[in-house]
DNA sequence: CATGACACTTACCTTTTTGTGCGTACTTAC
DNA sequence: GTAAGTACGCACAAAAAGGTAAGTGTCATG
């Protein structure tokens, strides 16, 4: 008892507020591990894009959410957003260096996904025999 | 144009396929990534802990959103689950080692937030204004 | 001379997520 | 003997996220 009490406290001390229901770090959290917020990130990554390269690039986001995305991003300050003043419209986005440092991190966690990906697959299938067989 | 499209490519090939609609990492992703995902994760990395004590120390999660979370990260390998058939229940919650692997990086990225926090809050702080300004 | 590209915005609607409250089967504490 | 703790599952409702379609104004292409 008195050990798990001296973890949680030991640990509510390291990471600040996290944990707590009213801290600021959850809002940005929630944007840049957004399922989109994720995507652009790691697009971003990749150097800067316009809008409708975005749109093919990160597959299956709508217009509507591309922006708000880089919206969110953008007043967050991790997306710097250009917009040239000609005809048609011409806007450029790229990682600022908060952006970059972040997205360094998002991309790690992508990466390690995709990486084990075969790993997790066997493990779930392993899992759902388990349960079919409970059933059984 | 033709400088764009190499990168797209070059950056198809070594992320897989991520940014593809179909990807199974995409799932996997929004598990780890969820709002509740990221907290029982980061928590889960301070050790063993009981359903309870999860819902305690995770601020503002409730019981339903818990049991979901712990299962979906269950049957993604990440965690492990224990029940000792006593009464009243005892069930204890762990990482797997794939688990505190992808915990390092949902850590990582926690508390490189929780760090930046400050730079993060003015930058948003000077975006707000000069939107103000622009609407004054 | 009609279409499509560009970078969005808005309104509307559907889907998904999330919360709330209740029930369980049993025990310990008050 | 009544209340609280344990680890959930279930049904219902509210909230949030997300998709669709249309419109904007100008220009290049067919």
């Amino acid at each position: 008892m008195s050990e798990s009490k001296a973890v949680s406290l030991a640990e509510q001390m390291r990471r600040g507020e996290l944990f707590s229901t009213q801290c600021p770090s959850r809002e940005i959290l929630k944007h840049v591990t957004s399922q989109w917020g994720v995507l652009v990130l790691v697009a971003l990554m990749g150097g800067t894009h316009r809008f409708s390269e975005l749109r093919r690039k990160v597959g299956g986001v709508s217009e509507k959410m591309l922006a708000q995305t880089l919206q969110y991003l953008e007043r967050d300050g991790f997306v710097c957003r250009v917009s040239f003043p000609v005809v048609p419209p011409h806007v450029e986005y790229s990682l600022t260096p908060l952006g970059r440092d972040i997205g360094l991190k998002v991309e790690a966690l992508a990466d390690w996904i995709e990486s084990n990906l075969p790993s997790i697959m066997s493990v779930q299938a392993t899992a759902d025999q388990e349960v079919a067989e409970q059933q059984a």
